[in-house]
DNA sequence: AGATTGATTGTTCCT
DNA sequence: AGGAACAATCAATCT
């Protein structure tokens, strides 16, 4: 029943789609008028996010190691729907499994699983990766006005206190 | 000791 | 239309 969730993208405009259809409390009206924003400031920040270090670190495998901080300020991808039922799911799964504590193994259960549940149950997580992407936008909008307004303030007095 | 990998799917962007 | 790449996490592995 129900559409594939695999609705693909297209969720900045219809991302309520998904939202409205076990929720259909959520009015979409602002949408559109930040719609317009959002889009211009996404392409920009692509731009920006896009920059991929070629050089720096290519790694021979799909996923790329994470680096960590390189901008702290550049607002990073939100989890899918699939990391938030991860984030539930392995508590359980350690719980019942406290031999397995690699994400890895996990992860395979959780991909087993979750090919299992039905769309309702997944709705519930695509919900939140949905208004988490919202966010996210929102974010990065944000984060791109700052770095046009002027990036060269950096406050960044609190971080190198310690040292 | 620090950096990196490995594994899962979803989302996103570019070509 | 499809592929490439990255998102979190944590143990294990490598240098």
């Amino acid at each position: 029943m129900a559409k594939k969730a695999t609705k693909s993208r297209k969720s900045r405009s219809s991302s309520t789609t998904a939202a409205s259809a076990y929720n259909p409390s959520t009015p979409s009206n602002e949408v559109k008028s930040s719609e317009k924003m959002k889009r211009s400031a996404q392409q920009s920040v692509v731009s920006e996010r896009e920059k991929r270090p070629k050089s720096k670190s290519r790694p021979k495998s799909k996923q790329k190691k994470k680096k960590t901080k390189i901008d702290a300020k550049m607002p990073k991808k939100p989890p899918t729907a699939f990391f938030y039922f991860l984030e539930d799911f392995r508590k359980e799964f350690q719980e019942q499994n406290p031999d397995i504590k690699s994400m890895r193994d996990i992860g395979k259960a959780c991909g087993e699983k979750w090919k299992l549940m039905t769309y309702e149950e997944k709705v519930k997580y695509y919900d939140i990766a949905t208004e988490k992407r919202a966010e996210f936008d929102r974010a990065m909008a944000e984060y791109i006005r700052r770095k046009e307004s002027g990036e060269d303030q950096e406050t960044e007095d609190d971080s190198e206190f310690d040292e």
